[in-house]
RNA sequence: GGACCUGUGGUGCAGCUCGGAGUGCACGCCGCCCUGUCAAGGCGGAGGUCGCGGGUUCAAAUCCCGUCAGGUCCGCCA
């Protein structure tokens, strides 16, 4: 009606609005034919569905129109005759009579069923999004994306951070993941890049006197695709001056826990903190999945002296798989395959029994060390160990691996369960020519009790640099950035990047940074994911309105395609011969 | 770059082990009937390169090899 902001020059209000209360009025509703049923030549049926619902239209006589015709239905809302109302639809108490057709549109059939009750093939849908999207569950999905974009920039903005946006045109920085690359045309042989986040676009605000600067920034990576990766992704960029981590914790656990409580209806609890370290030790990733117990053990020291040559390693890790030891032997065949494709070199299992362990290895194995498997997690009869012996961190990976194959619900299932990984190493390992590679990115502040490390032993400096993790995926993460120069020179001889390479690379930034670079972190959830997790879906394109396949095609518009001949000419390209 | 899964009328699935006529189910589509349905109902009908190519065989949706597409994962994702 007049006072309802759906209204229109066209319609009145939503279909799924149309209620008891209008009893009387005579309205228009436009929409698609979501289903019609015909009874002769007197009576028909029309369900009328836009964004909102369905509502029934009662034509008398037949009517000339098929699924999915766009139509202008003016009639008069009456309540249903006795016996006819239907409880299943939320309109299901009225109808409206004495209907006026109007057909907007007409249209072929359609591809495949827009209804919820039919699965259909992810490789259709994508070809026909348009059609895709009209159904319900995408139309709820990114609906909530809304929301959640929408609160979160609420929050930020009562937070006192400003939204700024920054170029998707940006130059080349040869570090970390693969960039889209863009010919320029007015400058021939040179190229922009698309930004993989606008990680020193923010620091260069915040500099520039932005102290709490926020976007919803696109990202793009030019890398291999996954359920929870496609080539551009959303971000909630944050950065701000005169903070600590502790900080960055609180605007950015607002903004989240203020998502989940418009999404889910209630807001979780304060998030806890682990570190790395332990995250590692424990469950054998930096992202671990918390919905399930299932801890891993350190068997090293019981193994210090064994015997046996298949734990004699650094590291032997154990993991108790409650009621595992029903496991048929080529279901511990395969996680043995599992494991040694993760870079295992193999994987012992021990079943526990009331006549002790069963397993191949069980006869080499001496009391102490039988009783330290048999006793692992509080392991019980009918309970299964397995054990990984390697170095430890590869060690740990691989049973932490085979834990989630094991016990790992889908990412949408459970209890959302949110932890903030901190204290990651600063270094990852080292690259082919012998230089330390950063693990978050060079600009990365180490703990402070660590900086004599970078010197004698590097790979054990820890950084202040953090992760999100909600049910094993990784939300976001960030760090507090260096701002002092001699610390940055330190990072980056530790890198092996020369004074001038840094100045060639990362000139503006450094050269910024002259001029007064406040202290400064930050941080990025990606929406795609926590979006995700908030519909229940194991895929963030389910989330996202037009999505590349896997192999970063997109089926509707058949990109990535050939270019004309006159772009080829402006931008002056020429193709190598593949091979 | 690698491993695994999937591909059968418009849609979803069964058929594939163990080769024997494109066989079946549900939805949709088209036509007719039907004045209170709402996953409407009844009757009838159309619609197929069994992803593609090759091989084995008297005979291939089915077995073998290759290839393409989609998916999950490893590598990759500072």
């Amino acid at each position: 009606m007049s006072e309802n902001y759906e209204s229109t020059s066209m319609r009145d209000l939503l279909c799924g609005s149309v209620d008891a209360s209008l009893i009387g009025r005579r309205l228009s509703v436009c929409g698609w034919v979501s289903k019609r049923r015909e009874h002769g030549e007197h009576l028909a049926f029309l369900d009328l569905r836009d964004r909102s619902g369905v509502v029934q239209a009662v034509v008398e006589g037949s009517v000339d129109v098929r699924s999915e015709y766009v139509l202008r239905v003016t009639g008069t809302v009456s309540r249903r005759p006795e016996g006819t109302v239907n409880d299943r639809l939320a309109t299901g108490e009225v109808e409206l009579t004495d209907c006026e057709v109007e057909v907007l549109s007409a249209a072929e059939p359609p591809p495949f069923q827009i209804d919820e009750r039919s699965d259909v093939d992810e490789q259709v849908r994508l070809k026909y999004r348009y059609i895709d999207v009209r159904r319900e569950k995408m139309q709820r999905n990114l609906r909530l994306r809304a929301v959640v974009n929408a609160t979160m920039r609420s929050a930020m903005m009562r937070q006192g951070f400003c939204e700024v946006e920054t170029p998707l045109l940006w130059a080349p920085t040869p570090e970390g993941a693969r960039e889209f690359v863009v010919p320029s045309r007015l400058h021939t042989g040179e190229f922009y890049v698309l930004p993989q986040s606008p990680q020193i676009a923010k620091q260069l605000l915040m500099v520039g006197g932005f102290d709490r600067y926020f976007q919803i920034a696109r990202c793009l990576r030019d890398e291999d695709l996954r359920a929870d990766r496609q080539f551009e992704f959303t971000q909630l960029d944050v950065e701000a001056s005169f903070v600590g981590q502790e900080d960055v914790f609180a605007f950015v656990s607002e903004a989240v826990l203020d998502a989940a409580e418009a999404a889910t209806g209630h807001r979780p609890e304060p998030i806890a903190t682990m570190t790395w370290a332990l995250a590692l030790d424990l469950y054998g990733t930096d992202k671990p999945d918390l919905r399930f117990a299932m801890v891993m053990q350190d068997l090293s020291e019981a193994f210090a002296r064994t015997e046996v040559k298949a734990f004699a390693a650094p590291t032997v890790k154990a993991l108790r798989v409650p009621a595992g030891a029903e496991y048929t032997r080529s279901r511990l065949d395969a996680l043995t395959e599992h494991a040694k494709s993760l870079g295992a070199k193999g994987l012992a299992w021990f079943r526990v029994t009331s006549e002790g362990l069963d397993s191949p290895l069980a006869r080499f194995l001496n009391a102490a060390e039988s009783a330290a498997i048999a006793s692992v997690d509080g392991a019980q009869v009918g309970d299964l160990v397995l054990v990984v012996a390697d170095e430890y961190e590869p060690a740990c990976k691989v049973l932490g691996a085979l834990r989630l194959v094991i016990g790992a619900p889908p990412v949408s299932q459970g209890p959302h369960r949110y932890i903030w990984i901190t204290e990651f190493p600063l270094f990852e390992g080292v690259d082919d020519d012998g230089n330390l590679v950063s693990a978050h990115h060079p600009f990365t502040m180490p703990h402070l009790d660590d900086l004599d490390l970078i010197d004698t032993d590097p790979l054990k400096v820890r950084s202040q640099s953090y992760d999100l993790v909600l049910n094993g995926w990784e939300l976001g993460s960030g760090s507090v950035r260096i701002h002092r120069a001699d610390i940055q020179s330190r990072i980056f001889a530790a890198l092996g990047i020369t004074e001038e390479e840094a100045q060639n690379r990362f000139g503006f930034l450094l050269g910024a940074f002259r001029y007064g670079a406040p202290p400064h972190a930050g941080f990025a959830v990606g929406i795609d994911r926590l979006v995700a997790i908030f519909a229940g879906e194991d895929n963030i394109r389910e989330v996202i309105a037009f999505p590349k396949t896997q192999s970063g095609t997109d089926l509707m518009t058949g990109a990535p395609k050939n270019i004309t001949e006159r772009q080829v000419r402006d931008l002056r390209l020429r193709f190598a011969p593949k091979g």
